[in-house]
DNA sequence: CACGATAATGGCACTTGGTGCCGAAAGGAA
DNA sequence: TTCCTTTCGGCACCAAGTGCCATTATCGTG
């Protein structure tokens, strides 16, 4: 697939050559208000290309996949927890760690809620999406089994860390469902019930769905 | 998607009309054949269709996608499983019962295993089937689910049941990647390993990675 | 034995996502 | 202007999947 390296970058402009027509972002934009307005599967990739006025060969250029859209740029927030992780004390308890970051890096900016909300509805309910998200939450937990790994003595890819960053993802997700099913409820709160819990082999789970039960079990 | 509601069944010969040519079971044996000979993406549908002598329009009355194939009859193995959970006495601690099941119910017959072996191995390495696993996994999770809600009191849709669903799925897809890394570990034993770590919030995960430790601590 | 109800078959056309190929357009530099 | 580089986008093509519908096989009945 040479198709992934040589995709136009939003950076500097480049100094030679015809400038890219359009950006990543702005094929977003494009893109998601077609989703908002129709539904994902209702929205070809010829509506969008036609929408954002470039030829249908040319949205492949900027994502590989209609799937991909919705994801914006994801690459950038594994970049960043990647570096949280490595810059992360080792006096922190490991699943406290984990429990941080994964609270940290859902944090969402209150004016951009409604569109994450949305990508997330999405994500976790068109089934072709919610098939494509795994492909992305690979890369999720590769960072995480890194920084398990590293805490553990293991290599990333012995059961150990493997398993942990896959229940992490579980608890996340799962939170996230909970949060698009009540619009009311706070995803960093869900998010701490779960990892917490999770810190805690789900002994306390027993206890009724209140507020915050033991968030901050070691630090 | 009328599809899915009127495909043959290879139960009790029908009473009239024409009879099926093939059947689920035989399909699956062809294609998998094909798979392994050239690949599962090098194989098309109607590569699969041709070497059963059949239409490619029959086969998608048999198996809705390609890869339904590769899961044979898992909403058999499902089936078993709900009904295990729902004889589950509850003496038997939550966390120590979802450690036997999962363990019990990927038990192998030792004259099956190569095939299981390829049909995980293309499950969790083709990207296609990687994808559509997710769809799959819900089932499983929602099995799940219900169990822990049973024990919880909780709806089967609330925060812990579906984490604790989630994150039992992550143990054992965790346990099998490895399984297929290292073909003279045991599955059960690695099953078990991960199972008893989430059990216990992954606190003994600093133990190095020796034979099963702590594999029964409930029972 | 023909007849009619029933159920599976499979060809055909069509939609959609995705890719390889390649010439055309656009812009900077010499 | 000319050359070089980069993006654009049309075209042809492939594979999965679906709706439609005529065909075929089978059974029960008159």
């Amino acid at each position: 697939m040479p198709e992934t390296t040589d995709r136009p970058s939003a950076a500097r402009a480049p100094r030679v050559g015809r400038r890219p027509r359009t950006s990543r972002a702005e094929l977003e934009q494009v893109a998601l208000r077609l989703f908002a307005e129709r539904g994902f599967e209702e929205t070809t990739v010829d509506d969008i290309a036609a929408a954002a006025g470039i030829g249908r060969r040319t949205f492949f250029r900027y994502y590989g996949s209609k799937n991909d859209v919705v994801w914006g740029d994801f690459e950038r927030e594994l970049e960043h927890m990647r570096a949280w992780f490595a810059g992360c004390p080792p006096e922190i308890p490991m699943m406290d760690a984990l429990r941080r970051a994964v609270v940290a890096f859902n944090r969402l900016d209150p004016d951009q809620v409604p569109w994450h909300r949305l990508r997330m509805m999405m994500i976790l309910q068109v089934p072709a999406l919610q098939a494509h998200s795994t492909l992305r939450y690979a890369d999720w937990r590769a960072v995480v089994a890194v920084f398990v790994a590293g805490r553990l003595g293991q290599p990333a890819d012995a059961l150990m860390p493997q398993a942990i960053a896959y229940a992490c993802l579980g608890a996340a997700v799962a939170s996230y469902e909970q949060w698009l099913r009540h619009d009311d409820a706070d995803l960093g709160e869900l998010l701490n019930r779960a990892m917490s819990a999770l810190a805690h082999g789900f002994q306390g789970a027993l206890d009724p769905p209140g507020p915050v039960s033991g968030q901050t079990p070691t630090g």
